[in-house]
DNA sequence: CGCCCCATTGAGACGGCTCAACTTGCGTGG
DNA sequence: CCACGCAAGTTGAGCCGTCTCAATGGGGCG
């Protein structure tokens, strides 16, 4: 079960042991293009706690605001709640992705929390990382990509909502998904979602009977294969020309 | 038609003499919170230009990222064009709200960008902003605000996108322009909306007739009062109600 | 074994889309 | 000044994709 790399390794989650420079995250996560010394100063105010269980939240909607979080394993969705009790998944968030930005600038989180899988994450006090941004000009920049990449998502996701049909909407969250598998050097054509398929139409604004019909119909066109939450993509090609289908 | 606060006045659009210390949207606008003399500061970097005509675009997605931009005067929308031609409207700006957040990531910005009508915008170089941003502390966390602030936006906008139906999309509209104009001293309850009714289809993910029929039924229900582009809230409480309207 | 939860599948209802006709306002040119 | 064309908006009729409601299937667990 231990990770033979890291000598104080106490888990297979991996929390206490858990460093930035022997992560094999480092690549896609906040350290990301920053010098060795300033990995360690960063790595000096991240703090990693006990896996969170799956339906644990990391936090809810309106509580204050301290840390952003980088999820280190497992999954992790974020939603918000209407005035009248409406949800809606905002995001889905795998390792080496970041959370937390939508708190900064309310001083209250804005998102519940919750994790889909077993997960862990490491935990990034906002105001020393801050302060840290201050110092360390290549860390500044890194963290205002990583916000202006999450804008750029949520466009993407605009258009998804916005334009295209049941279809063409699964067809860009399985997409989505295999490319981030894929950045992480997993197979990019197969997986296991960890979201279940009510998460899967809230998110994407259909019901989970349009989700699952949709899912049947991309089966019997062999462009994918389904087993519940196991997924293989088969046409990877004919995948990418239905993300583009309108309503 | 000068303006009389300003002494090198040369235009009602008042480009060359403007300055963020007299400038009426200091309180909106990206100075907030900040000390005189960093106002200063700031106010050193920025660029104002002749004005932008409606129609006119400021840059296009993909063409080289050097500045972000707050607008001064008139209205701006950004949008995506999909790879097969799909258009998708991600925002509309009005003056003292700040665009071009989206170009930092790749260094290419990522929306395209057009004035609705004619328009003046105070350009802000993103390489000097981010250096002030190291020595003015003030002014980093106020950046990381704004950016977390459209992340905010861009969730409702996924929740009304995925979950309301035309007169819950089109009365959220309404209400969120109404605010903005209120937060400008401008009367929340008369305006006169920037955009086509194209533009609020393709925004709020309708057709233009759906839009145009949604007005008519608000109007008819005593709950705004519509003239083409000119509209009158009524009935403010009913309209806030029928923005959690859903599917 | 039986219960519960999640997913799948079918039949019918409905909201918004498509297509088309008509109106209105505005700029251009005779 | 009016005639004309064009763009933007409104309104109506019919269609289609997704939702709603309901029944059924399958896996995990007490």
């Amino acid at each position: 079960m231990s990770n033979p790399v890291l000598n104080t390794a106490t888990c297979n989650h991996g929390f206490i042991e858990a460093s930035c420079t022997n992560c094999n995250l480092k690549g896609l996560c906040l350290p990301l293009a920053m010098d060795i010394k300033d990995i360690d100063r960063l790595d000096s105010i991240i703090q990693r706690s006990r896996p969170i269980q799956g339906g644990e939240h990391l936090y809810r909607a309106g509580e204050k605001f301290t840390s952003i979080y980088a999820v280190r394993s497992g999954s992790i969705k974020t939603y918000l709640i209407d005035d009248d009790g409406i949800e809606q998944i905002t995001g889905f968030y795998l390792p080496g992705e970041i959370l937390g930005f939508d708190g900064i600038d309310t001083n209250e989180y804005g998102c519940n929390v919750v994790a889909l899988d077993t997960s862990t994450v490491c935990e990034i006090p906002f105001h020393r990382l801050e302060e840290l941004s201050l110092q360390i000009p290549t860390l500044q920049r890194h963290f205002f990509q990583l916000m202006s990449r999450q804008i750029e998502n949520n466009h993407q996701m605009l258009l998804t909502l916005s334009k295209k049909n049941a279809e063409g909407r699964v067809a860009t969250l399985l997409i989505s998904l295999s490319q981030r598998y894929s950045r992480r050097k997993l197979s990019p054509n197969a997986m296991r979602l960890p979201m279940s398929r009510m998460d899967i139409g809230n998110f994407l604004g259909l019901t989970i009977e349009t989700v699952s019909r949709t899912f049947s119909r991309l089966q019997k066109e062999k462009i994918i294969e389904v087993d519940g939450r196991e997924v293989l993509i088969i046409d990877h090609d004919r995948l990418n020309e239905i993300c583009h289908k309108t309503r």
